[in-house]
DNA sequence: CCTTAGCACTCTCAACAAGAGACTGCTAAA
DNA sequence: TTTAGCAGTCTCTTGTTGAGAGTGCTAAGG
């Protein structure tokens, strides 16, 4: 297929704009009017008919507007889009959030799907930290009430699991801190698989015991992904003329509610890759049939090496890609900043 | 007010059932056919009449049929509602469902949300477990990474607060062990004012910054509510045919995220009450504007004495409120006893 | 060969009209 | 007090029509 005309690719990125600000079939009239563009509607008329037979615009019926189609959006955000960057005073507003926050990693990531809704004016998804290899760092084990035991995990990555054990019998809390203090020793810096292979002289029973619930509870950490996705700004994307529809509506909140479909989606595509970029799906890309009128843009977060999650917005196919990359591309940037401050240094 | 008769409150009552079916304005000929009754259409007339006098039923427009007022659905609930259980059953299912679960707080409140969700069709809330007069039990101090360190703070109610410290200096684990067990040792057993007022020979300046940090925490937990509230199902909802605007579904779908609303909602309602019964708020109750077209059904789950938190689910006016309330009660009853069993004994 | 003015054609959308259907309220009889 | 009968009212659906918007095509012009 050969390329399009500089023209032709001014007209559909026209196109995609105004169809994305107004929502309303761009006329061709309409199109050098409102841009003041140096040629006519007639020829205007001529291109946007090239650019329907070659798959990037339709008309919803004869003599109407044209709309961009979902191979539309694709060239455009592969090859007209500009990459802006949030303005300076933006970015400034937004960090300054963050660094009024407390300095918890979960209540980072809550505010970064609502800094995400506000600022996409879409729904926003931001899944917790997670990690593929977790080494295990420390363990402490409190007494919560009779033979009750709270369970904390500190992993290399700094993610941080709890649980709550019913032990066999009550234990004091210097107990407890000797049979955590015993284990740190042995288990530190080894991953799941490493601790399953060790071999532990059995001093004392319970100490087996809380050892083999370290190494399930480590291996589940790989298996399941656990934690809340927190969510935000659905409501905005009702607002949208695409969801007068209330079923269209309904099948978008679904998603937007489904984790299955979500964790499915997210390995397949950010997590999947090397590198930090920013992925557009639009339309479910023909893979899935459920997002077939809805987009996503994803970016992960964190460290590969270390443990990583993602953030995103859901919208409309008509959505203005290139605030939401750019807004999707520097949350995630800072929140993997602020990770990596809190970490290391 | 005199109160209605026997047949009126028959009336009454089956018109809310069928409505709350059908969704669709109940006609006198319909209800006399549908339910079988031994009067005639024009008697039934003739009661609707009066109801509708009494502010208990509307006609959307002359000779349609009719529709319960939000004050019929509270006569309804009130008065004439019997109070189901579930069915064994279903109560069943709904307890393995929550014994196959990890033994978790967190983990059992997630899955509330779902099975209220799946159970009533409508959008269900559950805001974590949370005390008031907090009183300190335990700390633990575990060092992550250089300078950070992992506070984790155990209250009387098990309820469990975690928060990230960035110290001045580097502390090993056994210093950082040594501190924590100072304060224990001093602190158990007290709220934050006793905190407050407490004297601390100050040994050593690390010593009294982190009780300074334990007493500031214990005040927070005190204020603002803090955790994630689940929530599930707010697509159920939008299949109702009251969500066919979409201003309307916007604005619900609006509360349902908005956290500030639900606590002012829970402070004024469940949390202010005795006792542990369902609360059925239909239509914003004249005080929140923002719920006139939407019902709450609510109940606190927990121990006042220790902590609380409450469980809800959200629907159009037009809801099956015995369907609901016997879900929410269950619900409630069984997240209140795993605790209490998890906690005791 | 590309661009553009002119024009006939197509399709949507809003407004209006008319008829069918659904229920009611009222009246009068049982 | 209940009920049959009936006129009256309102919605909803369907059909029609006219205005408006925008296109594709054709032919003329640079």
């Amino acid at each position: 297929m050969t390329d399009l005309s500089e023209r032709q690719k001014l007209v559909l990125a026209l196109i995609v704009r105004d169809y994305v600000e107004t929502a309303e079939p761009i006329s061709s009239g309409r199109l050098v009017d409102h841009f003041q563009l140096d040629f006519s509607p007639a020829t205007a008329r001529n291109e946007m008919a090239i650019l329907e037979k070659m798959g990037y615009l339709y008309q919803p019926y004869t003599s109407a507007g044209r709309v961009p189609t979902k191979e539309g959006y694709r060239y455009y955000v592969g090859r007209l889009m500009g990459d802006d960057r949030l303005p300076m005073h933006v970015q400034e507003m937004i960090r300054h959030q963050f660094y009024q926050a407390r300095h918890d990693v979960d209540d980072w990531l809550s505010l970064s799907a609502s800094v995400l809704a506000q600022h996409s004016r879409g729904a926003a998804i931001v899944t917790p930290l997670h990690t593929e290899k977790a080494r295990f760092k420390h363990l402490a084990l409190l007494s919560t009430r009779g033979r009750q035991v709270l369970m904390v995990i500190v992993l290399n990555s700094g993610e941080v699991h709890q649980q709550t054990l019913v032990l066999e019998d009550t234990l004091t809390q210097s107990q407890l801190t000797g049979i955590a203090a015993r284990i740190n020793e042995i288990a530190v810096g080894f991953d799941a698989r490493d601790l399953e292979e060790m071999e532990l002289e059995s001093r004392s029973p319970i100490l087996v015991e809380v050892f083999q619930l370290v190494v399930d509870t480590m291996r589940n950490l790989e298996v399941v992904s656990s934690g809340e996705v927190f969510r935000d700004g659905f409501s905005n994307m009702l607002s949208e003329p695409e969801f007068s529809e209330p079923e269209k509506a309904r099948k978008t909140l679904e998603i937007f509610e489904d984790r299955a479909i979500l964790d499915d989606l997210l390995s397949r595509t950010v997590f999947d890759s090397e590198g930090t970029g920013v992925h557009v799906i639009i339309g479910g890309e023909d893979i899935w049939e459920e997002l077939e009128d809805t987009s996503l843009i994803l970016a992960s977060y964190g460290d590969r090496d270390q443990a990583m999650g993602a953030v995103g917005i859901l919208g409309p196919l008509r959505m203005s890609y290139s605030r939401g990359v750019s807004t999707v591309r520097f949350v995630s940037d800072l929140i993997s900043e602020l990770i990596s401050e809190s970490m290391g240094r």
